[in-house]
DNA sequence: CGGGTTTGACCGGCGC
DNA sequence: GCGCCGGTCAAACCCG
């Protein structure tokens, strides 16, 4: 946004008096932009400069707009410019407001007169025409030979360039506005594409220096591992479906990790990257190699069509076709399908459904197995064909926590209130996927990985090899203030809950910030707890890596309410340019998570009905919310 | 009437 | 091979 406004700034007098206006008025968005488009920001203040030697820029756009051109060249012919520049160094003040009547006509006055020459008029014409479009022009087009040096008729057509400055003023600026609104939305989506790419980035840069790390490390415990590999069958079944998502070894890994920092830095360039970024990074072409997997990808995100039909199994036609001519693509999206990760997010909310910012669509519901609450899917209806899925069941043990999975990537803009959980959910399952492609040693690996990720967490997040979805956990109903209580150390699996959650609760609106703090402000968590399930019920839960339910550092509740008020800002601010102002400020002074609640502002028109009331029907259940 | 929800049916994977 | 189970589909239904 500040961008734009430096570029329009120093051709368009209008602009740039709306603009310092503007920047006067609201002085977040000044700084916003002056922390992040200084030098354009300069050009401003120096164009203020050539109107005299104190940057009272009102007074250089009064003197603009009385005098015509705008400050032109240097090297310009002896002009009344100079005459007025002095001029109006001796009076700025009362000419800013237009109230010195007859400053101000005497400067329009020598302006007019100066018109005399078809030079200036000329000149004159084309910065309007360039500038404003005033009316002025074309009002004097038909006299500007004639009446201008009428002596009489000169007040009369002073006081209508007058009064048509002023109407072009608001003209301009009206126009302006809708002008810098639509670059305001430019830079929001900018901003956010660049943030997530970074984000992805810094997430595998994390990820590949752990790696290194691990490497020395585990060199040992990696033989130990694999030892325990052969005697015990299910903890290799889960490290192999670490293993098959990608290549595994150094060099691979390697490649793996270079490809997708490149890919950010191709994507940042094009807008909705933030969201296929992600995609890429968290799409299914883990399962072979990922050079192919990433030509594949490509393909979907071209035609999400195809996208659809990868993700979500058999679509229609598929099934029309039925077994008989499944094409090797399809046996690749299966597989595909069958190795997508998931992000779950367990919190603890009365709400039949989490709001997230997103649009969702139920599509079906179903019993699940060892919970008598219905599991409902949700299928994103933001954009036609996004692939993105969620289901939410409520825990049977404690139906207070709210379980939604997530699977998928969009593949379309998200609003910001919606960039919170999408963000945050794919660069949890990006960092589940690029941890397991990257996965040489077996099950050390994610533990590993998820410590590099999650370094302090306790009990936040869990990575889940649940067959055949990995599946990373984050556990929300734990409130992240040092009154959190202790949990056992036998974790929850989704979708096949465990034990009771009696925890601190987070209320729903907390929800994305929290989860946001937990993968980005790493440092606010605790510790990480890494299970492993094995089979749908049975799981093994690796001792946390550091004691639970240790604090939370204090300012992390302040940069809470930073995020939390930026994001109502978003939320209910109908002022674009002010709650992207907030946003940003969020962003640069808020640290590293900036869509960190989205959920205020969901427009979910899916009302969620209570998955307590519920039959226990052999396959359906039925919500009576509804 | 259009869009969302409900819900029985269907499909495919997986384990026995 | 069969049954179980998760996931999806789509017709019927509901609602604003």
């Amino acid at each position: 946004m500040d961008k734009g406004w430096g570029l329009t700034l120093d051709s368009d007098p209008i602009t740039n008096y709306f603009f310092t206006n503007n920047k006067n008025k609201n002085s977040s968005v000044a700084a916003a932009a002056a922390a992040a488009g200084g030098s354009r920001f300069r050009m401003v203040n120096n164009n203020n400069n050539i109107g005299g030697g104190d940057s009272s820029s009102s007074v250089v756009r009064m003197f603009q707009f009385g005098g015509g051109p705008p400050p032109s060249p240097p090297s310009d012919d002896n002009r009344v410019v100079v005459d007025e520049v002095d001029f109006f160094s001796d009076n700025k003040k009362r000419a800013v407001d237009n109230r010195d009547d007859s400053n101000t006509q005497q400067l329009v006055c020598v302006s007019v007169k100066k018109e005399n020459s078809n030079e200036e008029v000329g000149r004159l014409r084309t910065g309007f025409d360039v500038n404003t479009g005033l009316h002025l022009l074309t009002a004097n087009t038909g006299s500007d030979q004639s009446t201008v040096d009428d002596g009489v008729s000169s007040d009369m057509e002073d006081k209508r360039a007058k009064s048509e400055f002023q109407l072009a003023q608001l003209q301009g600026e009206l126009q302006h506005m809708n002008t810098e609104n639509q670059r305001l939305r430019d830079m929001l989506s900018q901003v956010t594409s660049n943030y997530n790419a970074l984000q992805m980035h810094l997430v595998a840069l994390m990820q590949q220096q752990q790696q290194q790390n691990q490497k020395a490390e585990s060199t040992q415990e990696h033989e130990t591992v694999e030892g325990k590999a052969e005697d015990k069958k299910h903890e290799v079944m889960v490290p192999r479906q670490f293993m098959d998502l990608g290549p595994s070894g150094t060099a691979e890994t390697d490649e793996a990790l270079s490809n997708s920092s490149s890919e950010e830095r191709t994507l940042s360039g094009t807008p909705p990257n933030n969201i296929e970024v992600a995609s890429k990074s968290n799409g299914k072409g883990e399962m072979v190699s990922f050079e192919q997997g990433n030509s594949k990808r490509i393909g979907r995100e071209e035609s999400p069509e195809s996208e659809t039909q990868g993700w979500g199994g058999p679509n229609k036609v598929q099934k029309l076709n039925s077994s008989s001519s499944k094409t090797t693509i399809d046996q690749s999206s299966t597989e595909a399908t069958m190795r997508k990760a998931r992000v779950s997010v367990r919190a603890r909310s009365e709400a039949p459904m989490i709001t997230d910012g997103c649009q969702w669509r139920k599509y079906g519901q179903k019993m699940a197995k060892g919970n008598p609450c219905p599991r409902a899917y949700y299928r994103c209806t933001m954009a036609v064909g996004c692939p993105v899925r969620k289901q939410v069941q409520r825990c049977a043990e404690d139906r207070t926590i709210l379980i939604t999975t997530y699977e998928g990537n969009h593949n379309h803009p998200l609003p910001p209130a919606a960039m919170a959980m999408a963000s945050t959910t794919t660069a949890a399952a990006n960092m589940l996927l690029s941890g397991s492609m990257s996965s040489a040693d077996g099950i050390m690996n994610p533990n590993l990985l998820a410590r590099a990720i999650l370094p302090c967490s306790s009990s936040m997040a869990t990575i889940s090899a649940s067959a055949p979805f990995p599946t990373v956990t984050l556990d929300l109903t734990h409130s992240p203030n040092p009154l959190q209580f202790h949990r056992p150390p036998t974790q929850f699996q989704v979708p096949f809950p465990g034990q009771p959650q009696n925890f601190g609760s987070v209320s729903a609106p907390q929800l994305p910030q929290v989860f946001s703090q937990g993968l980005y402000n790493q440092s606010k968590f605790s510790g990480l707890q890494l299970s492993q399930e094995l089979g749908s019920n049975s799981h093994q839960t690796l001792p946390p890596s550091l004691p639970q339910g240790t604090q939370q550092p204090p300012q992390s509740s302040s940069l809470a309410d930073t995020v939390s008020a930026a994001t109502a800002a978003i939320t209910a601010d109908p002022n674009f340019t002010a709650a992207l102002a907030a946003a940003i400020t969020s962003i640069i002074g808020g640290g590293a998570h900036p869509y960190s609640n989205s959920n205020t502002s969901n427009s979910n028109s899916n009302p969620n009905p209570n998955p307590n009331n519920t039959s226990n029907s052999n396959k359906i259940g039925s919500f009576s919310g509804n």
